[in-house]
RNA sequence: GUGUCCGUAGCUCAGCUGGAUAGAGCAACGGCCUUCUAAGCCGUGGGUCGGGGGUUCGAAUCCCUUCGGGCACACCA
């Protein structure tokens, strides 16, 4: 309809295109002020007259074309142009999509790509709250672009090597035993990781030992290499037990050590492109051109670093996948490293080097100070998963104790608390970790959402119907409660598209909480099931519109919506 | 010091590709369960959009500057 009223509007003003129409027409601050307003100050520079008038004569000449256009009304305010739709047809021309295949979502990304490395952790470590941010916000970003068609590979790009597990090595040795890791498990490794780290503040040649260490797994040393897979296998078995509470998993584990192998390739390779400079012993591509740091190849001792390692992963992702995006979900800390690996690829003449994006997020901190394993200031995330579940329990304990499968529930709500809780706000924040704010489930929160949907899903279990068959009388849905509702509805493919425009899930999160907020006032103002018959049935129609697409949404998230709870 | 991100209600944040009286949630206060799930709905109070310039018919939004805070600045990742 939109599209029909700027073709019109392009043909009483000449001088402006169908298209600049589209982009002048934008939604009204308030609902009485109509569906579409068109302000006409851009118009009078144009034409050279009071944008008034203007707005005046356009509303006129809509008002003469108003049933072909669909329009019930037009107003001019000022300058501003308001069009009213027509309530029944506009309904009638965007509800049946919901109903397609995936929802009628435009498949824009169909026969593209796109590698994204998100979640990453550092094996020997625990999963802490800053670890489930790339987790949760990189997994909510690959079923945004699932949702649009693309294909996309999930890699998790593991912290399995480099100089700290040099440490680990030492560490162990000195403090601890085999027996003691097997009892221990990752709670041992990190406090032997935490004790390297302080007792290496006064004695420095710990370091130097932890490098050599590091040195020796580079070099496949036996010892080295069999701890450091022993202490892997540990970690992937705690790591893995996080991702089934989040049902998530990845294509991909290969992590850093993977790639070990091909940077003495990469070294060649940029030497022959003559980009390696000497510095202080290491090798360095110098970046000064582009007023950056140099990038790190190479260390004086001979050693890989994260860079080359990096650098060394997107050549290999490209010549695997063949990418046409690949997408790097890490803290905002980590910025300057990756524009220097983004300017390394440039330099070295690969014109796919704009296809890589760095995802930022904001740091996770925690009692005022920053979340870090060394000074032991961390909040498992496990600890937090299992909290929120049982916290959901005692809810359900209070507020429906006849459910059934309440474990099941209470595990959804609970898991669903943290990821909503997760992705509400832009990624970009910095957040300071809240027992209060994680463990909330009212207002804008995960189960707030779920609750909509078990609400919907509840009027619905009560009637026999395959209410998607329906014939409807669109004049039964047009006052404003549910009008609104429906609008809501149709702004799901918008939000999806914009959600993955920015690698922005908030948009989702926020699209989510309008939708219910919504659709709990329909509920609350329009009965459905004591209505009419004809009103009855357009309302289950909406009801159950608002159940799929509801659905849907918190899937983008990554959160499970219970039938009942 | 250089770079970068953030600054909107008591708190947590939307709004930022410029448009009409700046919106939610939490917290506070007051209503609504013999009626489809009250994890809900409705209402009240609460704002120099960090400050100052500029561009514009119009600025929370764009530009400059300044203040406050976070983070990064090669042999950790």
């Amino acid at each position: 309809m939109k599209t029909e009223i700027c073709k019109y509007l392009s043909e009483i003003v000449t001088d402006v295109s169908a298209e600049e129409f589209d982009g002048f027409l934008e939604i009204p601050p308030e609902e009485k002020l109509g569906d579409y307003a068109l302000p006409c100050f851009v118009l009078a520079k144009k034409m050279h007259k009071n944008p008034t008038v203007i707005a005046a004569d356009i509303a006129k000449a809509l008002d003469l074309k108003k049933e072909t256009l669909g329009i019930d009304k037009v107003e001019h305010v000022g300058a501003y142009c308001n069009i009213f739709l027509n309530r029944a047809r506009y309904i009638d021309n965007c509800v049946h999509s919901l109903l397609e295949k995936n929802l009628g979502i435009t498949q824009i990304g169909t026969g593209k790509t796109v590698c994204m490395d998100y979640s990453s952790p550092n094996i020997a470590k625990n999963f802490h709250v800053g670890h489930l941010r790339t987790t949760i916000i990189g997994n909510s970003l690959y079923k945004i672009h699932k949702k649009l068609g693309y294909q996309v590979v999930r890699i998790n790009h593991l912290g399995d090597w480099g100089t700290q597990f040099g440490k680990l090595i030492v560490a162990y040795k000195l403090w601890s035993s085999k027996e003691q890791v097997e009892t221990g498990g990752i709670e041992e490794l990190l406090r032997i990781y935490v004790k390297f780290n302080q007792e290496a503040e006064h004695n420095p040649k710990l370091i130097e030992d932890a490098r050599e260490w590091f040195i020796k797994m580079e070099q496949n040393d036996p010892e080295a290499i069999h701890i450091w897979k022993w202490f892997k296998e540990i970690s992937m078995v705690e790591f893995q037990r996080i991702y089934e509470f989040l049902d998530m998993s990845f294509d991909s584990y290969l992590g850093e050590s993977f790639y070990r192998d091909q940077v003495p390739a990469l070294v060649q390779e940029l030497e022959n492109r003559h980009l390696l400079t000497d510095s202080q012993g290491a090798k360095v591509i110098d970046l000064a051109d582009y007023h950056m740091p140099p990038c790190l190849i190479t260390k004086s001792d001979g050693g890989s670093i994260y860079h080359s390692r990096d650098i060394a992963a997107v050549l290999y992702r490209k010549k695997t996948y063949d990418f046409d995006k690949c997408l790097y979900v890490t803290g905002l800390e980590q910025s300057l490293h990756f524009k220097q690996v983004f300017k390394a690829i440039e330099v070295m003449g690969y014109d796919w080097a704009d296809a890589l994006v760095h995802i930022p997020y904001g740091l996770v901190s925690f009692a005022g100070g920053k979340l870090s394993t060394r000074s032991g200031n961390i909040i498992y995330a496990e600890d937090i998963l299992k909290e929120a579940i049982e916290r959901a329990a005692l809810s359900i304990e209070e507020k429906n104790p006849a459910l059934k499968d309440k474990e099941n529930v209470a595990q959804m709500v609970g898991v669903g608390a943290i990821i909503f809780h997760d992705l509400f706000h832009q990624r970009i924040k910095n957040v300071e970790f809240s027992w209060k704010d994680v463990l909330s489930f009212e207002g804008t929160t995960g189960p707030y959402a779920q609750y909509t949907y078990a609400r919907a899903k509840s009027v619905l279990r009560k009637t026999k119907d395959d209410v998607s068959k329906y014939e409807i009388d669109y004049h039964t849905l047009t006052d404003d409660t549910t009008y609104a509702l429906i609008k809501i509805l149709n702004g799901y493919e918008a939000a999806i598209l914009n959600a993955a425009e920015q690698y922005e899930p908030s948009v989702i999160a926020r699209y989510v909480i309008s939708l219910a907020a919504a659709f709990n006032k329909f509920y609350h103002e329009c009965p459905i099931l004591q209505a009419a018959e004809d009103t009855k049935k357009s309302r289950l129609y909406v009801t159950n519109l608002v159940q799929l697409v509801m659905k849907d949404a918190c899937g983008l998230l990554g959160m499970h919506c219970p039938e009942e709870m």
